[in-house]
DNA sequence: TCAAAAGTGTTAAGTTTACACCCATGA
DNA sequence: TCATGGGTGTAAACTTAACACTTTTGA
């Protein structure tokens, strides 16, 4: 039986991390100047390769952690990538990850050992093999998941406004919305609850703090933005 | 340089074909009786292994040709499936694939080498490995993508009546469609085309057959279903 | 002549969009 | 006192859903 397997050609398998930030009315990239080879000095997402001990996901998981020191973050597989000669150096099947992580709270250190850095994600510049398409993927089925299921709060501290959450959601769908269709969605959804915090750094007046009750949310969910 | 990618461990990297064929107002997916190892006698997805020069899409049109015949077929990725334990019998990445066919045209002969048979997919068995898995992620996908694009034209012969393409459409939605409503849509649609052929199987009357014009589509799409 | 599938429009309900002003506050 | 972002409701446009009968023809 092990025959069955051994004819077989095997690979090496690379996970791809699409880390989207937001910041700012934007939305970012974590991506990594490259200070290693191969193609050193050029832009590419952070990466690693898959260990015999670990399942794909773990694998993704690990690879975050390492440059972000955060575990539990949202993350959703995109696709895998094989042609041929993707990597220069070798042939390497990789299969791409996104994560939503809140842009104030990961190891800055870490990010700096990586000569990692924030990128305005609609301002980036050339990656290296095919991670621009792996980006292009990953935005896409973001943006598409953020519509139906209430991911984008992974994006904002735990307490945040109405105007951050809409300015979100005009950073993810490429669009501005109305305030008041915006607000008026939002007050159905009976999870996103206002709290009595107030934050008093955006404007003199002060805006609501709302927060994203996740078990309210799983008992109806009825997400749709 | 070598050495970079050489300390990593290397995986056999799979395939797995979800093929949906469309008969008598029911999907139905092509499975194999296994007449081999390992699993044998129990039922799976049509797989493989991808090969050194080959990339992971053509892969999956290999393998759905080794089992088909045909080329040119509809297939998009599904997901790479990575658990250390899915395949008890070797560590085996996998990258499920799904295909939509004409359940008229395809090689029977290879297909009952293969012991391979055509099930309907809200009766399936139970299937070996994690294929249960990818079968409701292709299946998910393939719906999703269906309401968006007009690939259900993939299952169909290039002829076909207005009451094939809603029965098709009440298949993959699993519910049942207005016959009204649905005629309607489809009357805006103008890449789908009128023929003055007329199909006199399906009932005493005969129903006017139609036919997607794909460059028409290309050139307006708005497809919603 | 009748069974069986093909074909055909209208109305109500629901959803989405557009739109403008007052409020509270700190500088 | 005024500049800045926070907060609020209504009406029109559009989309979706519900609904029933006539036509054709082969057996």
């Amino acid at each position: 039986m092990a025959n069955y397997y051994s004819e077989n050609s095997s690979f090496y398998v690379g996970i791809d991390c699409i880390i989207f930030g937001f910041n700012e009315g934007e939305l970012n990239l974590l991506l990594l100047k490259r200070n290693f080879e191969p193609a050193m000095g050029e832009w590419s997402l952070m990466g690693g390769f898959v260990q015999k001990s670990e399942s794909i996901d773990n694998a993704a998981k690990r690879i975050l952690a390492e440059l972000t020191g955060l575990e539990n973050v949202y993350m959703e597989q995109v696709s895998a990538f094989g042609e041929v000669d993707r990597d220069p150096g070798e042939r390497v099947i990789s299969i791409a990850y996104y994560a939503l992580i809140n842009i104030n709270e990961y190891d800055k250190e870490l990010v700096q050992k990586h000569n990692a850095h924030w990128i305005n994600i609609n301002a980036l510049p050339p990656l290296i093999f095919d991670h621009q398409q792996m980006v292009e993927q990953a935005r896409d089925l973001m943006k598409q998941k953020a519509s139906i299921e209430p991911i984008g709060f992974n994006l904002l501290p735990k307490l945040f406004t109405l105007s951050q959450l809409q300015s979100l959601y005009e950073a993810i769908y490429g669009c501005s919305i109305d305030k008041r269709n915006f607000r008026k969605r939002i007050a159905e959804m009976d999870y996103i609850e206002k709290t009595d915090k107030i934050d008093k750094t955006g404007s003199r007046r002060g805006a609501a703090l709302y927060k994203f009750n996740e078990k309210a949310y799983r008992k109806a969910p009825n997400f749709k933005l």
